[in-house]
This record gives C-alpha cells, structure tokens and sequence, in this order.
DNA sequence: CAGAAAGCGTGAAACGATTCACGATCAACC
DNA sequence: GGTTGATCGTGAATCGTTTCACGCTTTCTG
C-alpha cells in the first residue's frame, strides 16, 4: 500500500510534455536534445521517478541479478567471497541471489534449473558436485573448480601457494615436512596445494609426509599421525603445511594439547587468508588467497558473455602471511 | 543464446488447444477442469515451459525476493543467520536477495531505497543505523533491533540470556562475576545482555562489574580491566560474562596469556552460540541463540503482511550450552 | 420442466518498460 | 534553392504474465 502509486515512464512523458521513447532514451543516456533531456530529467525529479525493474526485465530479458552458489556462508572463506563477490557486483550495478546448497548435489542442480528461468543473468559457482551438468547459453564461471575447458574457472594458485609453504618452512628452519589435508582441499583445484608441496619438497631436497583424511573426519585421526610422526618418532616432524586455515588452527590446537609448542617445535602454514573477526589477526600464519581480485575477475568474466580466447583457468598470485604458528611471526598479540 | 526458445504460456496454450486463461489457471492451482488440466499438464511437460519470473512479477507486483540486509557476511552469527534465513525463505518459495552493508548508514538506506523500487516484496534487517527511514507500505522486521512499535522485531531472549549466564556463573561457584562488552554488543537489544546480567547478579546477592568498550578497540584495553581485577585484586574475579562468543573467545585467550587457567581459575560464557566450523565444537560456554527460530519467525512476519495485533517485541529462548571455558564443560577435545 | 445458481473456460486488456520504423528538422553542399 | 544525409523525437508494437467480464454448461430447486 504505497502511499503514492509510484509513477510510470508514461507520467514522466505526460509531465515533461514528451513522448515515451524520449525518456526512455534519457533513463538510458542515450543522445537526446539537451532541452528534452532537462525537461525529462525534471520531471523524473518532480514525480520520484524510478525505474520498474520487473519491465525492465520482461522487455529486455535481463534481471540485473547474478546467482552465486556456495557450499555455505558460515565457513570464513565462503563468507569473504561472498563478501567480495555481492561488492564487485554491486559496483558494476547487479544485484546478488544467494544460493547456498549444503554442499548438497540435488539443490545445486535445482538451483541451476531456477536459474535457467531467467531468474539470473549468470551463474558464479563453487561446487562440490563434480558431474555438475552445466547450462548451457547462460554465462557460467566457477571458482576453484575445474570442469572444463568451456567453463572459465577462476583459481587462485594453489600450486605456487602450496610450492611457497614448503620453500617458507624450509627457510624457517624446518628439516622435515608433512602436508595435512581433510575434505574440501582434497578436491579439484584446492588439491593442487598438494602437489605444490610435493613439488616445492623434491625441490628443496627435504623429506615429508602427506596425510589425508575424509570430509568430517574426526581430529583424533590426525591425532595419531602426529603422536607417530613427532611424539614417537626420532626424526619428528618439524614442519607442517595443512590444505586450509581451520585445519590448520586445530592443527595447532591438537599439537599444543600434545605438549608441544607452536611454532617453538614445529611450525605450521595454513592455506586460505582467514582472519578472526574478518578483518584483525590471521589465525595461522598462511597462503594468502587474493579473494578480492578472485571475486573481481569472476565477476568480470561472467558479466562479459564473450569468454573466447580466454584461457579456461585464470590462476590469481597468493602471498605468504605470518600468523603466529611460523617463528617469522611478530610475538603475537592475539588469543 | 539458448538453443530453443523458452515457451511461454501462449505456447502452452495452442499446444494443449484450451485458452490462455485455462493455461494460467492450471500453472497457479486454481480449479480446473481434470481433462482440461491434464491436457495443459501435459503441454508443459512437453515444452519444457517454465513461468517468465519477470512477467509474473510485472503483471503481480511481487518480486518474490526478500531483501535481507546485514552488516556483514564474516561474523559467525550474521553468517549463520544469513544461512537459516535463505533456508526459510526457500522453504516459502522466496529468494533472497542480500544486502551487506558494512555497517555504512547510507549503504542501508541505499538499499531500502533499491527496495522501494519494487525490487523486494520485503525487508528482513539487521543494521546500526538507529534513526533508519524505514520505508512505508513494504514488509519490514528487524532482528536484535527495536526501532518503534510500528515495525515488528525478533530477538532472542537477550535479557534472559544475561541473567542466565550470571545464575550458571554462579551455580558452577563463581562468587566475584564481571560482565564485558564491545561494539555491537552495547547496542539496542543485545544490550540487555548486560541488564539481565545485571540483575542475575543483584538477585543472587552477587558482586559484579561491568567493563564497556566501544567498536574497534584493541584487547589490550581490557587487559587492563582483567590484570587490575584478577591478578593484582586480592578479590579477584571468577566469573566472566562476554558480550557475544567471539569477544569470549579473545578473552579466553587473553587470560591464558596472562597465565590464568580457563576455566580452573575463571570461567567465562559468551552469547551467539558460535562453533567453529559451522557445525563442530562451540567456541566457548554460551547462551546460544536460537538462530533457526530467529530466522523462520522474521520470514514468517515478513511475509504475513498483516502485523496488527502482534507484540512489537518477539522474544525467543535461549539456552545455556557448556564449551570448554566453564568447569561443567566435558574435557575438551578441540583446539 | 422452467428458471436460477453455480461452475468454469475464454480471450482481451493491462502491467511498464524497450525498440524501431517513421517522419520532422536542419545543416551542408553543389 | 533544392537535394541529401544526419540527427533526433514520436508512438505503436511487444515482452509474458494475470485478471476479469462474459457467456456457455451443468446442476439444483420447486
């Protein structure tokens, strides 16, 4: 029950003593004579003039919104990039649909359906569902996720990331290495911080292990490792990467319960950028991943419908940041 | 480009021989004819028909899409919120439509204003702008903030929430309680955090202080507070009550720092019921905030455009959950 | 069995924008 | 001065729904 019924390009035309098309190209800052366009440009002012967007759509097929899917919004990277990406979108002027799936195939999918009404203009995706079926003639690029060389996938470099722990833990110091990983960094992309690792090892000449443990994996199962590895070992462990922040962080809680000392006896490098309340202290020291510039270029590509000659995976710098579990840390400060 | 041209509902219509009409009346349940149904059912089927979003809305003047606007993604407990209420706006067939405003004034009312262009058919909001226009004649809840009687607000049980965690304090032997807040805990509603607090205290005979910092202060400042209070007080205290879980857990870390015990020599509650990787272990004792009720409630009212005789204030339970920083709390097994 | 009431399919009108063929105006040029 | 072309305002047609007055059937009632 809008007080005043809002008011229509037609009134606007009626107002300004012109025709619709007139205003129709002055909304749209198209050329128009500078005495129609002020008199069209009065009137907007003088009735409050806003464009009807549901038309506008209708006519133009296009809603001005682009659908983000995301496994969920409360792991703290998901909750930067949302973060970032709903940002880029509103400084080119589009509008952000929401779509979280639960990391759940089936809603992935019903979402991608919906979409194909019309609902959206284009697709962002960071999905766990690797046989995705993917829409065609619907601007679609993902994040950390390669499918295929039709799909843009925009990444950042998980294997230089992965390649830069081992080469910081070995100039930290650290003799003898290990990689941990759970879940989600086991797959696609993310798996490359591995291989980056592996591959920055054999490099350096260092020894290491690699631990991978299933999605919701208790932490007792890295438990043991580590009590095998460091505890009982006589060429313990002195180095750890982990696939991401939050391993990393309980990594280092579980290691402290265990008596030993971060980053005194063993050091450790996460993967991600995570910061506690979003923008204070780094909750390990880590990869940096570039989740501004991730979110900018994904934003990029999928509002330009046009992704030929790209190449089908756009591989973002990462940095590495001291946090408190690498002994290049500033005495910290923080819990 | 998509390879087929979308069918509409004329489409439909000419392909099961009935009339427009008929078509539209099948598509939204209303009564029709079993043959005359199942003819247009079978025409969509075949064609794939899908309803124009943009159309409907246009002809309907409903969008369909909830804005919900929130300070931030980062936080925890906007996260979660964020996360339930997509869920129950889904659940009703809405889409949201997010609206993160980092705590910008004109940011907000921008986006009210976006809305009033028909972009939503209501507002679900969580901000920081007390003197907020809020628009007439659009659905309009808050959460955690009470603007006027007119403009229905959810919130947990804040009050409650205080005086519970003063009376667990206690129950678990604390004899000397503190209350301690930051930023957005001072604010409207989660400010009676600290009164139900307050009065837990005066009803068990208690002592008790209160320590209030403003937004963006460093740690440091209540280390102050805590050494003067706890290690240089020959009454020291025992017992702290935390504005929300993540200055609970700062905390936490700042009293081990300063050599305390957690939760041997104090115990410490905090209030969201924050975990930490969406669905692990609580971050910390707290009063937990029904989060999901939170979220059904606010999109129950959003979406129910009659308000009258509904208290202003709705008020949810909490409930008082052990983590690790209280000495009723399992050994911990988390980082 | 006539007449009223109820049920239901029909299709034109409307929502508010975009688009485009058309025509008017005007400057330029030979 | 007449012709050409560029520039630009006009308004009708259109996008794909919803809605509703209309009228045909069928059923009920006395």
């Amino acid at each position: 029950m809008r007080s005043k019924q809002a008011a229509t390009m037609s009134d606007v035309a009626r107002e300004a003593g012109v025709a619709l098309g007139t205003v129709s190209k002055v909304i749209n800052g198209q050329p128009v004579g500078e005495a129609y366009r002020l008199r069209v440009e009065a009137a907007v002012k003088k009735l409050d003039y806003q464009v009807n967007p549901s038309a506008k759509a209708l006519k133009s097929n296009r809603s001005g919104f682009i659908a983000l899917i995301i496994p969920d919004t409360t792991t703290p990277f998901f909750a930067l990039l949302t973060q970032y990406v709903n940002l880029a979108l509103e400084k080119r002027g589009y509008k952000m649909m929401l779509c979280f799936t639960g990391r759940d195939a089936d809603r992935e999918q019903e979402f991608i359906r919906m979409v194909r009404r019309n609902q959206a203009d284009g697709i962002i995706a960071l999905t766990y569902t690797p046989d995705l079926e993917i829409p065609a003639g619907i601007p679609f690029v993902t994040i950390d996720r390669f499918f295929s060389v039709d799909v843009p996938c925009i990444a950042s470099d998980n294997f230089g990331g992965g390649r830069l722990a081992a080469q910081k833990l070995a100039e930290l110091g650290c003799t003898r290495l290990a990689c941990l990983r759970i879940g989600s960094s086991l797959v696609n992309e993310p798996s490359k911080r591995k291989d980056g690792f592996v591959s920055g090892c054999m490099e350096l000449g260092l020894p290491f292990e690699v631990c991978n443990l299933p999605d919701g994996s208790p932490m007792s199962a890295f438990e043991v490792f580590l009590k095998r590895n460091i505890l009982e070992s006589d060429q313990p462990l002195d180095g750890l990467f982990c696939g991401n922040d939050l391993l990393a962080w309980q990594v280092t809680g579980l290691l402290r319960r265990l008596g030993l000392r971060v980053p005194e006896d063993v050091q450790v490098i996460g993967f991600d950028g995570i910061r506690m309340f979003g923008d204070q202290d780094y909750i390990c020291s880590t990869i940096v991943q570039p989740v501004a510039d991730i979110a900018e270029t994904a934003v990029n590509m999928v509002l330009s419908n046009d992704f030929t000659g790209l190449p089908p995976l756009i591989c973002l710098p990462v940095r590495y940041q001291p946090g408190g579990t690498t002994r290049d840390s500033a005495p910290h400060t923080e819990g």
